[in-house]
DNA sequence: CAAAAAGTGGGAAAAAGTGGGAGCTATTGG
DNA sequence: CCAATAGCTCCCACTTTTTCCCACTTTTTG
């Protein structure tokens, strides 16, 4: 599956419509359908963007979890709250509905910043604040979760 | 079977009709019969709404159980209890009874959430309540259910 | 600098959502 | 057993939101 790469700048207009920068769009040339699923982060408050093609390929894997195990029905409510089917206009935005932006806490500037086969999307301010703050945290964290990761392909 | 997609925010009026977002609505138009199956959720206080074909077709796997086995018998009743068949007015409409929105506290404000080949109807604040768990709460929700799933495709 | 691409804004039509009246039905209490 | 009331259905009309389209401004590129 392909990832994207970069982050961006751009705006959300007064009607609620995120214009997505053209270099993002033609890394997305690869993807048959055109349309996407946005949905909350379960961590942190911002938007998740999955190409649909990404998105069913995830769901497949959930759907086949039996829900009459409470643990699961759970799960599944959790990671896809706010769920929300977007095709871009044909200007390129994404209408994102109004509980989205305010989950997200989004004004005008926002930031789109990739995230493998997804990309997020968070309020300018908001993502400055978490990149700042974070940024002493981010040596700790490093090790964390790269320090007993292999990086020899061979390894399973 | 198709599966619906997404979670979405809407009302019910003082008469305790529900609209039913227009987008689930297109999502259903794969589904011949346009009438519905509505009732209690087992594990949480929501509804569970079932489109006529998927819960014939729930309904033919129940049959098999065996219900000369008392267990299997008191699952079939307590699960189809308070089962109501409700069809959309030409406004696109349910009609939820007084029980059903009693036993799911249904207020005003309320979220329908998709969930394989059915949704769930949720009163919005009992949703946002289960929906708001805390990072480690979540993260080992997710390795329960998750753990076990491989995402690598190319993995045997 | 000109031309094309990218980004922005807004108006109008269509769709979605809301509200309520009138009449029918079922339930409950006397 | 009947009447009163609450619950529900069907229908119509109104309001709000969304969508679609067009046009303009800004930026990039050759």
């Amino acid at each position: 599956m392909k990832n994207f790469i970069g982050t961006y700048e751009c705006r959300i207009d007064d009607k609620g419509r995120l214009k997505l920068p053209s270099a993002l769009v033609k890394q997305m040339g690869d993807f048959g359908d055109d349309s996407f699923v946005v949905k909350r982060a379960v961590f942190q408050p911002c938007l998740e963007v999955y190409p649909m093609q990404a998105w069913e390929q995830l769901m497949n894997k959930l759907n086949k979890l039996n829900r009459f195990i409470k643990k699961n029905a759970d799960f599944i409510r959790m990671f896809t709250a706010g769920v929300k089917i977007v095709e871009p206009d044909n200007a390129g935005r994404l209408q994102i509905s109004k509980d989205l932006t305010h989950f997200a806490n989004l004004r005008k500037e926002v930031v789109i910043t990739s995230a493998g086969e997804l990309f997020e999307i968070w309020d300018k301010e908001e993502y400055e604040k978490v990149i700042t703050t974070s940024e002493e945290d981010f040596a700790k964290l490093a090790e964390d979760v790269m320090g007993s990761i292999s990086f020899d392909e061979e390894q399973q």
